[in-house]
DNA sequence: CCTGGTTTCTACAACGTTGTAAGCAACGTT
DNA sequence: AACGTTGCTTACAACGTTGTAGAAACCAGG
């Protein structure tokens, strides 16, 4: 049921070769020559193999894109950038899940790469530097926190830049008693880090002692880990006037925990979050947050890893980044 | 610096065949010629390449699942279980994001198929029947209401079950002023109109008129047409006590809208979605919200699949249902 | 030491495609 | 009439893998 191009050469009456050329848009070929080759290619509906083609070409036209969860808002919203991006290069992309464990993104890291990817994008959590370090062959583009300055290009934002923005907003908006949701001490939680490394560059700024039990940690940053921290925070007794989570989800889980508890944001306790993922625009309050310009990240992200697929592999890796604005919505200024 | 079976061969002393059959497990092999070739292997770090071996085999190892968009929660936590029950069966994912447009559907039913996959799982919004018919070849199961009893397997879930259960659900508590969100006219609209064929059942079923004035259409699903459709319902006077939502999205946006409007939910206005997405269990308040087994609809799709790709390509199209569960919250319950 | 069977290994061809090099017309120029 | 040029087409080999068939080495039993 499945046709060749030598299917096609016989019913057309020309070499196989010829067949291929019309395929493939070569010029020199006799109009009606290639009338003939195209009507045997209709009539029998015939696609390349693509494998062969690869095979041929030691090309395959796929990217992957790693993720470790495609149902995290913020990593969904940026693979449908990813895919929109690559789709413009004529790229399909792979998407693969993760889990955010360091064994499985090994395996990804090095085994995905088996001749079916030209190129890998890789959003890692628990990798390192060092288990990047000595991959041969396939050119891949890091995004994310947990590596820069690695063996690899890398994309991303000043999330300590952003962070101390965001909390000069609620500075600004008269809270003293600022909390933070989300730190980890994990070695997987680079992001937390710089994050919290500009909270605290904040509140240096405007002179606010920085108090470790205003700072709850966040296993991972879902909704649930969130909500936890928000009541366990109120539960401790301190009673914060604000608070930033690190991340968008988390942040949702906050509002709702406080909600549970009685507390109207932003009156009592002004929330702001990090990602700006679409739930944040319709949550109630819509979430104040910083957004990183995820089209771009995605946008440079393929840019760069068509740079290395076509063209100098050896290169120094590149650090880019990419640019992002603070969003005050509801949960920090009110209605 | 990439190599090939011959490389391995050339170092271990044997045959490209004896490596090949390490590599593939081949059982015949004595142990110190396995030890030598595996030695080899390791020192030039060694990957197959998969374009060769499908070419050779006729096999990808790789199905793709296509879906309207990926930032839509629904489809994003659906290609989460999709993927990782495909994972059980050694296959990997190929995720591709259509829009939902009819022309990029085509493309992705008949075009992707070239060879590069073994199988499709496929979500149409806008495809029809017709237009899957006479695609020969790769095995493809459906997903969604769109294509029912077409030319391929599906799997589905009983809407008009679901939907008649969740609007019994608000006429349980007392409502009587139901309104619909999200009906559609057009051809996409094959969920939008089994639901809105369920609300109109348990509405007569309990002896309530159906009220055209109560039924507001939305283009799409998203949270901003929830919230618009919300607005424009309160805007034209009606004054429902209940609200079903045809998926959670458009349940999150009528939150929103309701909120604005200064009405308490479910005091002055119970709502209902469906899906069960995540956002949903976090929500202020928690969604009330219909919850189609994600896992086992995914589990079915891809061992639906799985018999087509291994087994009978000619056997008749099956049709699977999938359960759900009512899965009341605050939403409609309060606190 | 031969026989017959098993184990271990190998040479070859094939999967479907495209790059290379070369062949063959047809043409206009000398 | 011989020549190079251009346009069109083709045969062949190669991409890296695995199935087939069979050769070589080994072993046990007579």
């Amino acid at each position: 049921m499945r046709h060749r191009l030598k299917d096609v050469a016989e019913r057309a009456g020309v070499s196989v070769k010829t067949v291929s050329n019309v395929v493939n848009g070569y010029v020199h070929v006799r109009p009606d020559t290639r009338a003939r080759v195209e009507e045997a290619i209709a009539e029998l509906n015939y696609r390349p193999n693509l494998s062969a083609r690869n095979l041929r070409k030691g090309r395959t036209g796929v990217i992957a894109l790693a993720v470790p969860e495609l149902d995290i808002p913020y990593f969904a919203e940026l693979a449908r950038h990813v895919v929109t991006a690559a789709a413009e290069l004529g790229w399909t992309v792979l998407i693969d899940q993760t889990g955010g464990g360091r064994e499985q993104e090994r395996v990804v890291a090095s085994g995905i790469t088996e001749h079916l990817i030209d190129g890998l994008i890789f959003s890692p959590l628990a990798l390192t530097a060092e288990d990047l370090t000595g991959l041969d062959g396939t050119p891949m583009v890091l995004l994310g926190e947990r590596v820069d300055h690695g063996p690899a290009d890398h994309v991303g934002i000043d999330n300590v830049g952003a962070a101390r923005e965001l909390t000069a907003h609620l500075v600004g908006l008269g809270r003293r008693r600022i909390a933070a949701i989300g730190s980890q001490r994990t070695p997987e939680g680079a992001s937390a880090r710089l994050r919290l490394a500009g909270y605290a560059a904040a509140l240096a700024d405007a002179g606010i002692d920085y108090d470790e039990a205003l700072v709850a940690p966040a296993p991972a940053w879902h909704r649930a880990d969130g909500a936890a921290a928000m009541r366990a925070l109120l539960a401790s007794g301190v009673r914060p006037d604000a608070v930033f989570c690190f991340n968008d989800t988390l942040a949702l889980g906050a509002l709702r925990a406080l909600h549970e508890a009685g507390l109207r944001v932003p009156e009592d306790v002004a929330v702001a979050g990090f990602d700006d993922i679409e739930d944040g625009r319709f949550s109630v309050p819509t979430l104040s947050t910083i957004a990183p310009d995820k089209e771009r990240i995605a946008r440079l992200a393929v840019e760069l890893l068509a740079g290395r697929i076509d063209g100098d592999r050896s290169a120094p890796p590149r650090e880019l980044s990419a640019p992002w604005r603070l969003t005050p919505r509801e949960s920090t200024l009110g209605r």
